[in-house]
DNA sequence: GATACAGGCTAACGTCGCGTAAGGGTCAAG
DNA sequence: CTTGACCCTTACGCGACGTTAGCCTGTATC
């Protein structure tokens, strides 16, 4: 019984898999065919399709096919140590395109606000990413349970109102700074006003974390190089200047 | 101003890639160094370096190179659908490394329980996985409502009980398929009773999802190839004929 | 001045899992 | 006897580098 034979397309659509990865897989000696007809044509059986279907199994979880033909023909390998390897590779490669996908989504963000596709946008976008990315590295200022605060409090519309706003007062800051607008003006200590609500918008009032948050910044020249400060040279200067003017006054 | 330069090994060093990866872009063009010594050696600046984190923001994100370079050099581009067309893709990555993960987390917990690294262990395993990854087609058979309901009463634990108890259940059975025992007999049908109590803890005592649950298993003929029955075909007779003498007697 | 060692260079093949021709044979139907 | 669908082998292509191999440069030490 169960001399059931298919030739390769047949048994390919049978599998789900292309011609080529069936003649690949002959080539590599990891799934020979049952016979061969007298004009050289493979003929698969029922066996093969479930050794196949080991393949593709191991295949999905990420085992290279090497290591495939090594497990199923009965070497002896420390299974439980392969799976808790690839578990561990996919998890991290799960965290990798977790991040990916985060600073993508807040570059996409960005880039509804600027219209225009000139070069400047794609400087800007690279920094937007660069920032999300460097999200664990921000975290690290930060104890878990202030995170677990800041966590509570953001939804997607607020941290998409937020980012909004900040990026209009970088914009206003670096327009005032160019302009040569005198730091001690009243249009200067609006701006910092506005800057004073973002960032208590963001603390929530937690003096803990409006403190470390001082710390980041004060600790600006380990920043790693990909982490970048929003504002020009001249756009910090004229910060730092209007505050000393917003504390005498 | 500005005239430090580095080497490719500093270089490569500052800003976390290998010197083979350096070499790379120059060869492509995608990253040229700023100079060379007299004797060839590459010499890289500052602006190099904020290049070269373009460069790497970008590849983190799953531009490929050549997209990178039009990118970087300025080239008009649909940033917008770029971006979304990789978020997208990585979503689908996501997707899948997810459904691995899983797959391989309920093999690691039956790998815990045969402790014999036999060439028997690797088919069952294999066959869990397959099971894991048919996650999706098993949910096709319920009702958005039902799929919420078995959510919530899902704990980690009582689905590694629930695994244990089957798994010990269906060694029972094949068991006493394989000895021959009467289905008509009070072992079988003690057998029968463990399953219905089984089948009762998945369905919570839900009818509805009692009757999806039947329906699933009455499409068997269509079920796909990787979806196999845990029962061999003697256990299923069994348990059949079993069933029938329990609604007799 | 010789030598050792670290680091640089180019050229070119290896990796992984196939996709994609190129060039030609097999087989049943019209 | 041709057509068209299917099969075969051989071999290069892809993407982003890793890895030799063989040779040159530059600095420190003997």
């Amino acid at each position: 019984m169960n001399q059931r034979t298919y030739r390769v397309r047949q048994f390919a659509k049978l599998a789900g898999v292309t011609v080529r990865t069936l003649h690949h897989y002959d080539h590599l000696g990891l799934l020979k065919p049952r016979a061969h007809t007298e004009s050289g044509y493979r003929l698969y059986g029922d066996l093969d399709l479930v050794r196949l279907q080991q393949i593709i199994t191991l295949k999905f979880i990420g085992v290279p096919l090497q290591q495939i033909r090594e497990l199923i023909d009965g070497q002896a390998v420390d299974l439980a140590g392969l799976l808790r390897m690839q578990r561990m590779m996919l998890e991290e490669q799960q965290r990798n395109i977790e991040q990916a996908i985060q600073a993508i989504r807040q570059a996409e963000n960005l880039a509804l606000a600027g219209t225009e596709p000139d070069s400047e946008t794609i400087t800007k976008i690279i920094e937007v990413i660069n920032m999300a990315t460097n999200n664990e590295w921000v975290n690290s200022y930060y104890t878990q349970e202030q995170l677990q605060t800041l966590a509570e409090r953001a939804t997607p519309e607020t941290i998409a109102e937020g980012q909004n706003a900040w990026s209009q007062l970088i914009a206003d800051i670096e327009q005032a700074a160019a302009n040569g607008v005198d730091p001690a003006s009243k249009e200067a200590q609006q701006l910092i006003q506005r800057q004073e609500e973002l960032i208590g918008g963001f603390t929530g009032g937690d003096p803990g974390i409006r403190e470390n948050l001082n710390k980041l910044w004060s600790d600006k020249g380990n920043w790693p190089t990909t982490f970048k400060s929003p504002y020009s040279q001249a756009a910090e200067a004229f910060l730092e200047q209007a505050r000393g003017h917003g504390k005498q006054g």
